[in-house]
DNA sequence: AATGAATGAGCGTTCATTCAT
DNA sequence: TATGAATGAACGCTCATTCAT
C-alpha cells in the first residue's frame, strides 16, 4: 500500500478513500467491488490497485479514516458544561448524527460485515471502545459512587441502547420525524439509570 | 415461484428456504449465492430456479419464513403474567434471543439489505410494527393513563433500544457475559420510564 | 466437476481434454490459460468452467488423458518376440515416438511442472512407474541372475537415460537426423549392461 | 540494457540477475515476473525497468550468466588425471551437480522454455555444444581409433542420457538415494561403449 | 539512477440467468 | 420435477510496459 509521496499520490488517496466511503453507503458492501470504487474515483482499476494492493487493505483504510471521524467528535463533547450538560449533549449528538444519511446508511454495514470479516471487527470494537470511555469518563462524574465496573456496564448498556435507533429513526427510516422525542426518553431514562438505578456491581 | 402443492414440492421448498437461511447466517448476504443455496439444500441449481426462478424471490420468501418464527414467540408472550411481568419477561426474552447465533447474525444482515433493497424493507417493518404492536398493549397495561401516541414513542423507544444491543453482546460478542446484568438495566429504566416519566404527547 | 452424463457433455469434455492437450503443447504451460482453452474448444469461457471447475482440474484431467496413452502402448511391446527383441523395440519405440512433436513438446512441459505443482508430480510418478516396471520384467527375462533391486535400478537407468534425448533429438532439435544412431548406441550399451554389467545389489 | 559503466550499476546488475536466477529457480517460469524479481533485488519495479527495459531482455541476460556457470566447471575437468579418469570425473561430475537444488530445478525451465521461445534455444543449444566438445575432446583421447563423425555422435548420445536422469535423481527427486549407482552404471556402460561400442560412422 | 504513477490486458473464478432435456 | 448445458457479466488480482518526477 502506497504512502502517497508526492502531493499528487497524496491527493489521489484521499479522493479513491471518499469515493470507497460514498459508495459503501451508497450501494452497501454487497455492492462494493473495486471496479465501481475505481470509477466513482475516476482513475482506472490498474491504477487503484497501485494504491490499495488488495480489497481488503482499501476496505481497512477506509474504515480507519470513517470512525475517526466519528471519535474526533467525541473528544469536542467533553470540553464544555457540567457532566449533566455533557452526557445530555453526548446523547443528543449522537442520536442527531445516527439520522444523517451517512451515519444511517454506514452503520448497519459496519455491524454486517463485522459479523464475516475479523479485522474489521477489530476496526469496530476499538471505535466503540473509545466512545464507551469517554461516555465512561461523564458518567463517572454524575455520579461519583459508581465503581469503575459499575460505570462500565452503564457505558456499554447506554452506548448501545443508542445505536439501536439506527434503524428506527435514521434517514428515510420510518419515524425519522419522533427523533426529539427519543432524544427526550433516552436522556430521562438513562439519566434517571446513572443517578439513582440499582447497577449490578460484577 | 411455484407453490408446492404436491408434498414433496412443499418440502423441498421448506429444506431450500432452511438452507438459504443457514447461508445467510453463516456467511452473511456478500456470501450468498443461488449456487450455494443449491448445494446446502442438496439440489441442482437448475431446480432451485426452478422453484425460486430469481434470487430475490428466494429472499424474499426466506424472509417471510424466518420473520414469521420471531412473530409467533412475541404472542405467547401476553398469555402469562401481571402487565409488569410481561413486559420484564419480554425484555428478557428478546435480549436472551438476541444472543443466540442465529439472531446476531440474522438481524445485521437484515438492516443492511434493508437499506439497499426496498422490498426487503417492507418485510422488516411489517416485523417490527407487530413487535411494537404487542409491546404497547403490555404497555397500556402497565400504565393506563397513558395516550395511544405516547404507548407508540414508548414502544418505539424500548424496542429500539434493545435491539442495539445485539452487535455488543450477540454471540461470539465482546460483551455476551454481560447478558443478565443488561437485562436488570434495561427492566429498570425501561419500567421507570413507563411508570414515571415524562413521556412526549406529540 | 462434470461426468458428461448426455452424450454432449461427453464429447464436450473430449474436445475440451484435446484442445487442452494441443495447447500445452503449442504454447507451453506459462500460456496456457482457461480462456485460451475455451477458445480453442470452442466454447464459452463460462462453459468450460462448467465442466472443469478450476484449472488444476482441467490440467490433472488432461494430464490422465495424454498418459494414459502412453501407457497403452507399453502393454503392446511385451506381447510378441523374445526379451532381447521386447528390449530392443521398446527403446527403439521410446526414442523414436521422442522425435514426434507432441512428445517432444509435452514432456518438457511436464518435468517443468512437476518441478513447481505436487499433483502434477503424482501422475508423472505414475506413468514413469509404469514404464519401469515393463521395462523390468523385460531385463529380468533377459537375464534371470539380476535380483530384483538390480532390475529396479538397471530399469532406472535405462529409462532416465533414454528420456534425455528428448531434448536434443526431439521435433525439430539440432540433432533430430541422429535418431537411428542414437538408438543403435541405446540399444547395444544397454544391452551389454544388462547381460554383463556390473550391478550394485543395494 | 545498460551496461553498467559505473561500479555501482554493475553490481546492481549482478544483483538483479542472481534474484532473478533465484526466482526462476524457486518458481519457475510460468510464476517468474518483473515484480517479483524487483522485489527479490530489493529495488522498485521501475528501477529494474531502468536496467532490463523488457523481460526478455532480463530473461536474455540471466540464462547468459547462468550458463557461464556451468560452462567454466566443464574447462577444469580437462586438467587432470588420464583420458579415463577424466571421462569418469565429468560423467561423475555432472550427474552429481544434476542432484543439487539450482540444477535440478534450472534446466527443466529451461527446456520447457526452449520449445516455445525462440533466442533461450539459441544459449542452451551453445552451452550443450561446449559441453559436447569438451567431452569429445576425452572422447577421442581415450579412444584413438574413433572418427571425428563417430566421436561426436558418442558425446551427444552420453551427454543427452546424463542429462535423462535430472527428472529423476535430481534434488527431492523419488530417486535421489540411487545417484551413486547410477553414476557405477553409467560409467561402466559409456566406458564399455566407447572402447568397444560398434559406432555408426554417419 | 531511482521511484512514483498510470494504463490496459489478461488471469482464474463466481455468479444469476436462460434454455434444453 | 429435476438436471444438464451454456452464456455473459462481473469480480479480485497480477502483470509488462510507459512515462513523469
Amino acid at each position: 500500500m502506497k504512502n502517497g509521496v508526492y502531493s499528487k499520490g497524496k491527493s489521489r488517496i484521499n479522493d479513491i478513500l471518499d469515493a470507497a466511503h460514498q459508495l459503501l453507503i451508497d450501494a452497501g458492501y454487497h455492492n462494493f467491488s473495486m471496479r465501481k470504487v475505481a470509477d466513482a474515483a475516476g482513475i482506472k482499476l490498474g491504477n487503484l490497485q497501485y494504491y490499495f494492493p488488495s480489497k481488503s487493505l482499501l476496505v481497512s483504510a477506509m474504515l480507519d479514516k470513517t470512525i475517526q471521524v466519528y471519535l474526533d467528535t467525541f473528544d469536542e463533547i467533553r470540553t464544555h458544561g457540567s457532566p449533566e450538560e455533557q452526557f445530555q449533549n453526548l446523547i443528543k449528538h449522537v442520536i442527531t448524527d445516527l439520522t444523517s444519511r451517512e451515519t444511517t446508511q454506514f452503520f448497519p454495514e459496519l455491524w454486517s460485515l463485522s459479523n464475516h470479516e475479523e479485522d474489521i471487527t477489530v476496526h469496530m470494537d476499538q471505535m466503540y471502545a473509545k466512545y464507551r470511555s469517554i461516555l465512561g469518563d461523564i458518567i463517572a462524574d454524575m455520579n461519583p459512587a459508581l465503581s469503575p465496573k459499575q460505570v462500565e456496564k452503564l457505558s456499554l448498556f447506554i452506548s448501545a441502547s443508542v445505536e439501536g435507533h439506527t434503524v428506527f429513526i435514521g434517514h428515510n427510516k420510518p419515524w425519522t420525524k419522533e427523533v426529539d422525542n427519543i432524544v427526550a426518553m433516552a436522556t430521562q431514562s438513562f439519566t434517571w439509570l446513572v443517578e439513582h438505578g440499582d447497577i449490578p456491581k460484577r
